[in-house]
This record gives structure tokens, sequence and C-alpha cells, in this order.
DNA sequence: TTGTAAGCGTTATCAT
DNA sequence: ATGATAACGCTTACAA
């Protein structure tokens, strides 16, 4: 493997006219130039990341994560992939700040944003209100050098250099297609959603309800929000149950899963019901042990956790942004056996 | 975070002895010894992985690979798995030789193993045959220093530093709860092997049957071997098919699924049948998307290329053998809206 | 038993 | 426009 002390020797010149070439920075006579880039092609140079992240580990780079979901059980483990990965990036000299918000407002993510800015930051991770202030905020911070990769949800309209997390809409499709695979005649479903404007929600249901399309044994009987909140959850499939004796397939694309199963074990209609909830909580394991949930379909918290860290110290040590724009999850399906 | 050099400037030694102690290379005083394990503790000291890569890659690692399933498509996605890790540590000067061998003898794997021994291999990446002579072979490298992993098969009683590939109990049990969610009723199976000598086969298996005990409404109704045939499989199926009139699901343990949907779609049974496979090939895709197979349980084949490098990687840089002996893939359930 | 110094490949500063 | 040199953190051969 070819090395810059090498090509500058085959050029005749010193090592820093190379580097200077081949990261581009400051002037050097053309013909120098084409020869070097010449001769890095023909020995296929690449870098050396040993040596690239040693020299880079001068600088002792901070990252900020913010993050909504305090008290949403999934985001734990979101953290614990960020706790993963603040230890491996500890050996490169690397440090992790996470502002962690209840609240779902703007104004607190924008100040979260700025306590990490004051703190000297050179990378943010950022689960983001789709919002355009702080499409405008990211791109801010992308015009001081400073990063941003999105996780969980994404923001439209913004210079930032990734996105991590689901792809909602298909996971709403493999839904559809769990359901259509566990069920013979005529299906009647019912879907329980979060909040309207929760974007994931939203395409979660759109996927399924395309894909149902296809199934035209399936029909939607019932639709209502939840706000994500189990007592909620609970009065409200009560209800529909009661409205509608023919339900026999439940879709929860959002939180509040718990509570719709405990209606359903309450109505006694447990053994004529195909479940299908997101992500692995403790309570929706428990609903998938006792057979109340048939499938659970899962994100991979842990990798929306440690994958943005990732994305953004290569970045800053190798100067270049990441290949590839999404990074998205595979949609995990998860049974008693396999959970 | 501490570094060796200031370990050394505060214990009053030399960077040489701090060097000796924290890797116990050499002796020296024991006072001196405590005094700097001391420091070293209270600074959190812990090693700076691109310095420790840095410094080895003057040795310019060689790793062997040796598989078998010439042929197997699965085992083509494993080797792009290994060319995609092949490219990375190209970076850290590290360098990979293939050896994929058609036939399954044991004597055929051991002279592909003495190939690479002859080439200076520093380490051993096998999908080994789980005979005494290869686990042998396998402790020989091993007193010579070159670390062995296995992947996607185990062997018993070697010295192999560690495992990556499939829980295939696990992965049998989780195709019993698939057909136990995916139907209702009496249901009647047939269970297809490849070759009751193959331990991934057996171990399927033996994982479907323990799950099928809690299902007490699912009984089998057939078992034969396809010998991982095709047209084997066909014509086993068919026959089972005609014999047994009321089989209405069947798990194909091995490869040969093909085949066996062909049959199962030659006699009109599809309707009625609920198929679930192993794996990821081009042939089984489409028997997804046509929807003869309903799901197939899937091993992450490249992760499996990928991983045993790393491992064999990170066990020669940092001298230390990997903290996790079995690197179980995920049972990835994968129907037409996921696949 | 301990210290010294060179080297791994890259980057950055300073001098020319 | 280009070269020389030190620095990142660790390993190792050699010297004392």
């Amino acid at each position: 493997m070819a090395t810059i002390k090498e090509i500058a020797e085959l050029a005749g010149v010193s090592r820093g006219t190379v580097d200077r070439v081949l990261n581009k920075r400051g002037a050097v006579n053309p013909k120098t130039e084409a020869k070097i880039l010449e001769i890095a092609k023909a020995l296929d140079y690449k870098p050396n990341r040993a040596g690239i992240v040693l020299a880079a580990q001068k600088k002792k780079f901070k990252f900020g994560v913010v993050m909504f979901g305090i008290g949403n059980p999934f985001f734990d483990d979101v953290i614990a992939g960020i706790r993963e990965k603040e230890e491996d990036l500890q050996s490169y000299n690397c440090t992790i700040l996470i502002k962690r918000i209840s609240a779902f407002g703007v104004q607190d993510q924008i100040d979260a944003i700025d306590e990490l800015l004051a703190e000297e930051i050179n990378g943010l991770a950022i689960s983001p209100q789709n919002n355009p202030a702080i499409a405008q905020k990211i791109n801010e911070l992308y015009d001081m050098g400073i990063p941003t990769v999105t996780f969980n949800t994404d923001i439209t309209g913004s210079k930032r250099i990734a996105y991590v997390g689901s792809n909602y809409y298909r996971c709403g499709q493999t839904a559809a297609g769990l359901i259509h695979l566990m069920t013979s005649g005529e299906v009647h479903v019912g879907i329980v959603s979060g909040n309207s404007n929760v974007l994931c929600h939203t395409e979660r249901i759109a996927g399924f309800r395309d894909s149902l399309k296809e199934y035209t044994n399936i029909h939607e009987s019932a639709f209502f929000e939840n706000d994500d909140d189990d007592f909620v959850s609970y009065d409200k499939t009560a209800q529909m149950l009661s409205e509608h004796p023919e339900i026999n397939a439940i879709f929860y694309a959002a939180s509040g899963a718990y509570g719709g199963c405990k209606a359903v074990l309450a109505a006694g209609r447990q053994d004529n019901m195909k479940i299908v909830t997101f992500d692995k909580i403790e309570k929706t394991v428990e609903m998938i042990k006792n057979g109340v949930i048939s499938a659970s379909i899962c994100q991979n918290p842990r990798i929306q956790g440690s994958l943005p860290l990732q994305l953004l110290f290569e970045c800053l040590t190798t100067g270049e942004p990441p290949k590839k724009e999404y990074h998205y999850m595979e949609a995990e399906i998860r049974i008693k056996e396999n959970i």
C-alpha cells in the first residue's frame, strides 16, 4: 500500500507538496501536481486511516446530542447505543454531551443546540422537530463547519449530512404484510396512530394502507389517535372493540400498544385478534411472550444512537461527508421466538 | 484522556517502563510497577486505538479465509462481506487470501490451511468441518500465535478464539413460531432437511421440533432429506404431497426450497400452504414475491464474512482476544414487504 | 531493571 | 511554490 512518503520520493518532491495536491490545500505548480496525481493513481494510493485519525486527534473532538423522548423507553435504548459509542470514541480523544429534553417545543431544541454551541462542539447529532427554524439552525452550524446528522426522524430543507433511522413507510408496509400472512378470510383491521402531526406515525400508516390495496380481503374498520398514551389507548381501544365486533386485527403505529392490549384482554377478544406493534419495550415483550401481540417491528435503537456519532467522527477526521446520505435501519420482525 | 507519556512523567520514569508494566513485557521493579498501575488507574488510562493500530501496521498482517460452498449462492454474499472488509482493512496495510473449496472433504480443508500457512498468514477465518483433525490443526496454529475465528459453522474442541454465525437452534424455533402465527386450527407440517450429518440442519430441526411442543395443534406429518438438491427436493416434495393430502405447511431447513416450491405449484397446493425457508437467495426472493414462500429466516451473510476478519484484526493489533466468544447473527424474518 | 530513539502515516506550522 | 520538521500515541530494538 502506497504512502505519501513513497509518492513524494517517486515524484522527487517533499511530503508537504504531495499532501497539498492530494488534499487540495495551497497552490502547487501544475506540472508537479499532474505528476503527483499520476503517481498516486498508478500506485492506487489510499490514505491510511490510522495515520489520519492519529493526526486528527490533536483536536479532541466534542460531539453534542439533542433528543426528545424523556420517559419514552425506546430512547433509553438509543442512549445505550450512544454510551457504547462514547466508550469507543473515548480512545480517540472524543467527548460527548447529551441534551435530552422532555418538551416537544421547537424553542427547546434551539436552546439546547445553543447550549451545546457554547460548549464548542464540533459536530451535532439530533432527533429534530421537522421545523424550518431548526433547519435554519442546522444550516448555521453547517456554515460554521459543524456537521449535523439527524437520527430517528429527519428534517426537510436542511444541510444535515446524513440521516440514520427507520424507513417508516416500509415498516408500515411490512406490518400490512404480516397481517396478511397471519390471517385468512375476511379481515377487519383497526388502525391506531399517536398523533397526526408526528411524521413517523403518518408514514407508517401510509405504508400500511398502500400495502393493503394489494390484499383485497383486508378492510380498514376503524382509526383513532391515542396521543401515545396508554390510558387513552385503553379507553379508545375498548370503545373501538365494542363498536366494531368484526375487528380481528389491530395495527398500533405508535406507543400505547400496552394499554390497547389490556383493553383487548378485558374484552376477551385476544383469541381472535392479530396485533402488530412497533419497537421492543418491556411491556411489548411481555405482551409478545403471552401471545397477545403477534409481532413487533423493531428499528435497531442502539444503532440509531451509535451510528450518527460514528458518521460525525469519520466526517471530521477525513474531511469527507458520508458516502451514504440515508442510513436506514432494517425492519426487524420480532415474534415470541426471536425477541 | 491519559497517555503513556503523561503517566511516565507523573511516575518519574520513561515511557518504556510504563509500556512494560501496562503490557506485561519484561521485568520491572515491583515498587515502580505498583506506582505506575496506581497512576494509570487514577487517570483511567485507556490505550489509544489509533496509536496502537499505527504502530502495529509495520507488520502488514495477512489473513487467510477457508470456506466451502462453491456453487452455493448464500456464500456469494459471505464473500461480498469479506470483500467489503478487505477494502476497509487495506487502509491498515492488511491483505486477505481466500481459499474456496468445493469438496466437503476434511483433507481438502487441511490442505487449504497448509497452503495459507505457506503464505505466512497471521490469522485464519474458517467455516470448518466439525472434525477432530481440523480442530487439531487450529490448535497448532494457535500455538504458533496464529488466531482462528470460525464462521457460519463452529467446531468443537478447538482453540478458535471466536465464532461468528447463526444460532441455528433459535432459528428453528423462530420458524416454528412463524408457522404457529400464520395458521389456525389443525396444522400438518412437513419437515425437509438436507443431510442428517450437517449440524446446522439438525440444529434447526431440533429447535423447530422443541418449539412445536408448545403448539399442540401443529403436528409433524412427514420428514425427508433432499441432499440440498433442488431436483431431489422436487421429487420428494411431490411424493410427500401426494402421500399426505393433509399437509398445509412445510419447513425447509436446508437448501432445495426452490425445487420444493415448484412441486407445490405443480400439485396446485400453494393456496393452502405456508412455507418457511432459510436465507435470501435469488430463487427464494422470487418465491417470496409471488407468495409461495411466506417467510424466510436470514442470517446476515455479509456480517458473517466481515466480522471474523475484524475480530482477527483487533486481536492481532491489541493482543487481546475478543471479549465475546459467540457472535450470533439475529434471526431475521423476511417477508415480501421487507425482503 | 530502566532509558533512548526511531518509526508507523498523516497533518500543520514555519521557513525558504 | 516548496521543503523541513515536529507532533499525534504506541511499539520495539538497542543501549546503558
